[in-house]
RNA sequence: GCCCGAGUGGCGAAAUGGCAGACGCAUCGGACUUAAAAUCCGUAGCCGGGUUACUCCGGCGUGUGGGUUCGACUCCCACCUCGGGCACCA
């Protein structure tokens, strides 16, 4: 050993010892506890901040601590490798998509293994390699299979030099985040997963996720969007043709004054042709469909919209009512036809308004009645219902029910649920993706690739450089092939599916990672998952939990899992932020210049001291700010740990046979061993309770101070030393998860065999935690006026007594009178007196 | 607009009905040193007062205003600021 804290030297050394040992290899067969500690596998994107160490390190500290806590712990790692970056690199430097991602896949995988995090590499999947995405496909097959995928036309993003784009390439200004050109809608065949025939399970079964942040299982619950309702069949009045409506306020259908229909509607393509208006009507159809879809969403958009010539009769009532083109209603949400009722609905008062189009009152506000011509804004409270025929007089609530079951017995109206979800669109017109595995025959349509020819590979000899179009699409040795059930000439789909379907299965593949003859092994998928524990970021709330979720239950009901839910708990860690030049708080990247990265810090200070300034930063779920400064907190407190170690090597040594006992022990050592079993619990309880790391170590900072108060020396007694050792030693064990390389340093420096991991976790000692006298707080009309110390077993009486008899307390309460006194044994005296 | 979260010293924060500011950073003072670094000891919310000195005394203080309680950072009501989610969703 050496005075000066190595971590230089100690740091590689103790990571070539647990890949030797292959200290995080995980045997799915044994028969312990299981413990699945997941976090979410990056995108390789070549470099890594602190920020991302977040993630990593709280992982491997519990995996750390469940392992020590008598847990078979499966540990996995891998790369959600297919994705955009690698193919704009292709396209801007010539360099292959595999080799980019590959060479970033070797560079984080040395990062993360700098940081001291460990994993079970034999499992590590990369979803871009052939072996996994041919099971990708295979999800897919199934999807299709069931009914679940299908392929229709869809508006997708254009831009007139890139072609399609997804999502994330459109700028939030509405141009190509690549060019800047405008992007705009173009229908295109595209494929869909249908979620929205999961929905209600997928809403229905968040209450079996109490281990998830409320947050999360709110945004999901958002994002679904269930809402109670009615649907309506309207008819157009001309045609007879039906045009139904979705509706949550049935209690307003009296009042309805028009119908306003989406631009899109099919419907129109059918009423049009050959009227005196279609003229009109397409050019205004035609200029909404140039409008961004983001502009055309937003609040601020002007309500524009045309007459169709036509006219819709209201069942309830027979009243013939003017059917409208607008840019207000969604295709895409109910029946992209909405019943207007201006009076008591503010979107539809203000298209009245513009349009001179008459309102009608049939909720009256029983404070102050309304008058249509009068009105400036719609009434959307609750009232007693009038101009409505059976339902006059009734609380607009109560008629809610009613009049759709008044419908229902006429066979115009029933009870319906609708889902804002909309089904997810998982074609991609990109290279760098799995492959769709079907073949387009003119003969037989779209056929499924056979199980038994997956995977569909994807050809590596392809042309990045030109700038239009799915180099998939260009190669003609991949496009052309035999169709599979009628063997004539057919081509391949040359859409690939996007990288969330990539990953939204990786945690079951991660149990059989090898396995050649299907995805994963049933019985052991079943033992394994849910997983245990899943740790990630918030920004993946909404799509890739709930496409996992999605995912299982389909797979569910395939059978192929036994369990509806695949994360038993969720822990979503805050960023890390840091201040850029502008002196404003911002999440770390490049283009603020605000980035930290781990190696220099590694090299200055170790990743140990890395990964506890990452860990004591603050509370793991709130973002937090990186201050280059604080770094030195946790360098200093493992700098004071080996030097600790080191200049009381001999006397540790020593004490290495000696037991503490409680009844030799003097004042001084009782305190520390007290103060031991304390920090035991609290920080068992820290990593237990929310994964307050930040308090765990404040709280092994606290047991230091104390040891250091214990003034340890040569000439010390027995039981000094034998205390000094225990508190030495457990310190270290509670440590070793958040500090590995030198925990596992000053362990053997203890006289311990290598693996500090497989040590068990400390155990608080009951009867050591008591104290015999207790610091009893007097308070005066809840003020704190001073302390007093008792025996622990004091009672009320004796406490009161000696709380009365302090001279701080009689000061306090000279020419006051006593009303009342209230006693927490062990803790407090406060007197009430006035 | 609706839903959720946060607001505490110079800074990161702790305390979830019972001593506000644990733990750490920065600061300042001292010891060691030729010097510096490192280390160790001390200081450390604000205002006022007291003492040779100290574990001295008083008041104020957890975004704002009210309330409940013997006692509120903590619970309730209203509001302000910041952050996140959803949003022309019928």
């Amino acid at each position: 050993m050496q005075e000066k804290y190595p971590f230089h030297e100690i740091e590689p050394r103790w990571q070539a010892f647990w890949d030797e040992q292959r200290a995080f290899a995980c045997d799915t067969a044994d028969t312990r506890k299981k413990f699945y500690c997941l976090t979410m596998f990056p995108y390789p994107s070549g470099n890594m901040h602190v920020g991302h160490g977040r993630n990593y390190i709280m992982g491997d500290v519990l995996a750390r601590y469940k392992k020590m806590c008598g847990f078979n712990v499966m540990a996995p790692m891998g790369w959600d490798a297919f994705g955009l970056p690698a193919e704009n690199a292709a396209k801007k430097n010539g360099t292959h998509p595999k080799t980019y991602t590959y060479g970033n896949i070797a560079r984080m995988k040395a990062q993360i293994r700098s940081w001291g995090v460990g994993y079970d590499w034999r499992r590590e999947v990369a979803t871009c390699h052939p072996d996994y995405y041919r099971w990708t496909q295979w999800v897919f097959l199934k999807f299709l299979e069931m009914g679940l995928a299908y392929r229709r036309e869809a508006p997708v993003n254009w831009c007139e030099l890139c072609t399609t784009l997804a999502n994330e390439e459109v700028a939030a200004d509405g141009t190509c985040d690549r060019c800047g050109r405008p992007v705009t809608k173009r229908n295109l065949q595209q494929w869909f997963f249908k979620i929205t025939a999961y929905a209600p399970r997928l809403l229905d079964d968040l209450s079996l996720l109490e281990a998830w942040p409320d947050k999360v299982r709110q945004m999901q619950a958002n994002w679904i969007g269930r809402s109670e309702g009615a649907r309506v069949q309207f008819v157009v009045s001309e045609t007879g043709d039906p045009c139904p409506v979705f509706t949550t306020r049935s209690d307003t259908i009296y009042g309805v004054t028009f119908m306003a229909i989406a631009p899109e509607h099919p419907l129109l393509q059918k009423l049009l042709p050959g009227t005196k208006s279609e003229k009109e009507v397409r050019a205004f159809i035609a200029r909404q469909a140039l409008i961004p879809a983001a502009e055309r969403a937003a609040d601020a958009t002007a309500k524009e919209g045309i007459f169709s010539g036509f006219h819709v009769t209201n069942p309830y009532n027979g009243d013939k009512v003017p059917l409208w083109v607008t840019n207000y209603v969604l295709m895409d949400y109910g029946t992209g036809a909405v019943m207007a009722v201006p009076a008591h609905d503010q979107r539809d008062f203000a298209f009245a308004a513009k349009y001179r189009l008459p309102m009608r009152v049939v909720i009256q506000n029983p404070k102050e009645p309304l008058a249509a011509d009068r009105m400036t804004a719609a009434y959307e409270d609750d009232g007693v219902m009038t101009a409505s025929a059976p339902f006059d007089g009734k609380p607009n609530r109560e008629a809610l029910r009613a009049i759709i079951q008044h419908g229902k017995d006429r066979n115009f109206a029933d009870f319906t649920t609708n889902y804002r979800i909309r089904d997810w669109l998982i074609s991609r017109q990109r290279y760098w993706g799995a492959p769709i595995p079907v073949v387009h025959c003119p003969k037989c349509g779209i056929v499924p690739v056979p199980e038994d020819q997956l995977p569909v590979l994807l050809p590596d000899d392809v042309e990045f450089q030109s700038e239009r179009g799915n180099p998939l699409a260009n190669h003609a040795g991949f496009v052309n092939t035999t169709c599979p059930k009628c063997g004539n000439k057919a081509e391949r789909e040359t859409d690939t599916l996007a990288q969330w379907i990539c990953s939204c299965w990786y945690f079951l593949r991660y149990v059989n990672p090898r396995d050649t003859r299907q995805p994963f092994d049933k019985a052991d998928v079943a033992r394994w998952l849910p997983v245990d524990q899943y740790i990630g970021g918030v920004e993946h709330a909404v799509l890739h939990l709930l496409y996992s979720r999605f995912v299982v239950k389909v797979l569910h009901d395939a059978g192929w899992c036994s369990f509806p839910e695949p994360f038993q708990a969720l822990f979503t860690q805050g960023m890390i932020c840091k201040r850029a030049d502008d002196g404003k708080l911002y999440k770390m990247s490049k283009s603020k210049g605000n980035i930290v990265s781990p190696d220099e810090l590694i090299a200055s200070y170790g990743a140990d001291t890395l990964r506890l300034y990452t860990l004591f930063i603050g509370p793991p779920e709130m973002d937090a700010e990186w201050q280059d400064a604080g770094i030195q907190g946790p360098y200093r407190f493992l700098g004071r740990l080996w030097r600790r170690v080191w200049e009381t090597r001999d006397l540790l040594r020593e004490a290495a046979a000696a037991r503490p006992v409680l009844a030799q022990m003097a004042r001084p050592e009782r305190d520390l061993y007290r103060k031991l079993q304390q920090t035991i619990r609290a920080v068992t309880d820290s990593i237990e309770n929310g994964f307050r790391f930040n308090t765990a170590i404040a709280h092994t900072m606290e047991l230091m101070n104390a040891i250091d108060d214990l003034k340890i020396a040569s000439e010390s007694s027995a039981q000094a030393k034998a205390v000094y050792r225990a508190a030495m030693e457990k310190m270290i064990l509670l440590l070793s998860p958040l500090v590995p390389h030198i925990a596992e340093e000053l362990w053997v420096e203890l006289g311990h065999p290598p693996g500090v991991m497989h040590a068990p976790w400390p155990e608080c000692e009951e009867a050591a935690l008591a104290a015999d006298t207790v610091e009893v707080v007097l308070q005066i009309n809840g003020k704190m006026r001073g302390k007093i110390e008792l025996p622990a077993g004091a009672s009320r009486e004796e406490m009161e007594k000696s709380a009365l008899a302090n001279p701080q307390v009689q000061k306090h309460l000279a020419g006051l009178t006593v009303k009342k006194i209230i006693v927490v044994p062990g803790k407090l005296v406060n007197v009430a007196a006035s």
